[in-house]
DNA sequence: AACCCTTCCAACCGCGGAAAT
DNA sequence: GATTTCCGCGGTTGGAAGGGT
């Protein structure tokens, strides 16, 4: 679902009737003359429902549509893509010109998941199958510490990514669905909230992410979703939501557990203790722009950072903070295309870097 | 020829979010 | 502010088509 901007950096779906620039309002004389001539000449209708005609067009009728087989090229890159994003068919189908979201489905429950598994390959996981027996034969006994805040650590590890302007983790990692694809039977695990009531604090204290930390993290993938929105990436890319929940429902991870309450932009600075170094060594880490966009892109982006810096470094208020948020998330997103393409780049390449040992971690949800 | 099975894909379903009323 | 309508999404279904026995 595209949305697009709107005022006061609020997201809201663009009116309809303005996007295809009809006529509203009270009907003239001539109008209702229009259409009963048109009514008495073709009938009333095809006694189908809107919804029925808007997916018939969509799917079907639409101009530039392409209906012949997918091409080698399509199929790779639909597999890359779903390696990265997961069953988001429709931001797939936007890198496929002249494919729908529903076309790119279908091509893959009929074909490349069963090409997949033929490959011995998990579809759902996009790692061998012999790597997934070998992960459960690790997990099946007793709790490893990452496993319980599988869910946590991906929020996260998104909020990071949003922050520092890089890509988001693939959502998938290893999912519970996997094992009812594979026709293994799932691990068992822990509710994440007896997790954290029983676990001891020393047994975990050496991880590199604490309750509070967690808290935070929450907080800022909750706070990130209300303000990214005006942006081409659509928000449950970032936000992710496991594979069999719909889109809308993608912030749910997030909202498990309520957000401290005050939070304000000046809070947000403070994630920066997540990266290792202090504020200096951090900002020389992160690279901009990033690797994998073409010089072009990486120029522009390049003068708009100039214009945006100027203007976050002389921020004070909340919305301002907000605003410099927004600018460095998605500083390398100029373009679906461009950030899709960095991503399959890039998508593991840094998270070791912050994170170590925490991407060897599966992630259930 | 008849039946069965599999494959494919257009269409449907239900949901959540947002606009419109 | 409440309700209705519209839109887009991912998941699922049903029937046509094709192949095998």
């Amino acid at each position: 679902m595209i949305l697009e901007p709107s005022i006061g950096d609020k997201m809201v779906r663009p009116p309809y009737c303005d996007k295809l620039n009809v006529k509203r309002g009270l009907w003239t004389a001539e109008e209702d003359a229009k259409m009963l001539a048109y009514v008495s000449k073709h009938g009333t209708g095809l006694r189908r429902c809107g919804k029925s005609c808007r997916l018939r067009w969509t799917n079907y009728l639409r101009p530039n549509l392409r209906h012949e087989s997918f091409t080698p090229q399509e199929e790779e890159l639909i597999i890359k893509l779903h390696a990265t994003i997961g069953s988001r068919w429709s931001i797939i189908a936007q890198q496929l010109p002249g494919r729908t979201d529903n076309d790119v489905k279908n091509y893959w429950n009929t074909k490349l998941r069963k090409k997949l598994s033929e490959m011995g390959i998990d579809p759902v996981t996009h790692k061998p199958f012999s790597k997934i027996l070998a992960d459960y034969g690790n997990i099946s006994g007793l709790p490893q510490p990452g496993n319980h805040i599988g869910s946590l650590n991906r929020d996260l590890k998104n909020a990071f990514m949003l922050k520092s302007g890089q890509s988001p983790i693939q959502p998938d990692g290893f999912a519970i669905n996997s094992h009812l694809t594979t026709g293994m039977s799932p691990p068992k695990i822990e509710p994440i909230q007896d997790s954290f009531l029983n676990s001891s604090s020393s047994n975990y204290a050496n991880k590199s992410l604490d309750l509070l930390a967690q808290l935070q993290a929450i907080t800022l993938v909750t706070e990130a979703s209300n303000l990214t929105n005006h942006k081409t990436i659509p928000l449950q890319f970032y936000s992710d939501s496991s594979s069999s929940s719909s889109a809308s429902s993608s912030s749910s991870t997030a909202n498990q557990v309520q957000s401290p309450q005050g939070f304000s932009w000046r809070d947000f600075l403070l994630e920066d203790a997540f990266l290792p170094g202090n504020a200096q060594e951090q900002e020389n880490m992160r690279e901009f722009p990033p690797n994998g966009f073409s010089s072009q892109t990486q120029n522009e982006m390049l003068q708009s950072h100039d214009t945006k810096t100027d203007k976050k470094n002389n921020s004070n208020t909340d919305d301002e903070m907000a605003y410099n948020f927004q600018i460095n998330s998605f500083e390398a997103s100029s373009s679906n295309s461009s950030f899709v393409e960095a991503m399959l780049d890039q998508q593991n390449d840094l998270l070791p870097e912050y994170f170590p040992g925490l991407l060897e971690e599966p992630f259930f949800y």
